[in-house]
DNA sequence: GGAAGTACTATCCTTTAAGAAAGTGCCAAT
DNA sequence: ATTGGCACTTTCTTAAAGGATAGTACTTCC
């Protein structure tokens, strides 16, 4: 009987914890999500700034992913009054609260890069 | 001059770090392989297993991205000789340097839903 | 001998994501 | 006056991802 209660509890933590993992995942879907967000991790920037740092992104994507960003809270978007006005992203609070997802997903990266390397 | 060196030192290292977080999501690309981790993660799991766990998963998907992920060498696939056979999918342990990143994506998704719901 | 369970594969079809290309509105410099 | 930069939007098209359904091969239980 307590056995049963045990395993039912277990499977049910472990449908929250995919719930959980799925829920990240929505809100980062996309191609270009995650790396937008490490582009801002770095400190705001301008339209201009991403498309250029983004390689091979698109008006259309990087519009698309910042709006959906910015509809989720993760980002903000300020126009300044410039001579041609120009527009900054910025992390919020919240969507800062991702880097330790995008800090570990880099740090990954990188020793795969190395390891894939050298196995050559 | 020296200016020059070191905006384009923090434009390299910005493409890299860019870089490697494409490489990891590539490698965890899909709808279902985080979660298919994410569950491995919590011990080895025979086929059936993940599909009843990871609600929604279809057995053709299923099986494709289990074989990307054993191609990748993030998983092992053993067949057991039972009564009728049954196979273990298990993390490597190469698979499972990617926990944090893992956990930190579930740690998020459950500190998300909290703020959603408390925001109603 | 048929049902049921395990671990798949194969086929077909729909949906979605993504890219390319062009266009818009605004201003500023030449 | 026109060129060029900034920040987009719109439209069209293609490619990829994903789902539903059915089927295979083997085995054991009733």
């Amino acid at each position: 009987m307590g056995d049963t209660i045990a395993v039912e509890k277990i499977s049910v933590d472990c449908k929250q914890h995919l719930r959980a993992i799925n829920d990240t995942q929505d809100l980062l879907s996309g191609k270009w999500k995650v790396m937008i967000i490490g582009c801002l991790a770095l400190g705001k920037k301008r339209y201009m700034e991403l498309q250029r740092m983004v390689e091979g992104i698109g008006s259309k994507m990087l519009s698309k992913e910042l709006q959906e960003l910015e509809i989720n809270g993760l980002i903000t978007r300020t126009v300044q009054d410039t001579k041609p006005i120009t527009v900054e992203y910025e992390l919020t609070e919240y969507g800062r609260t991702l880097k330790p997802i995008i800090d570990a997903m880099a740090l990954w990266g990188v020793q795969h890069r190395k390891k894939i390397i050298t196995a050559k």
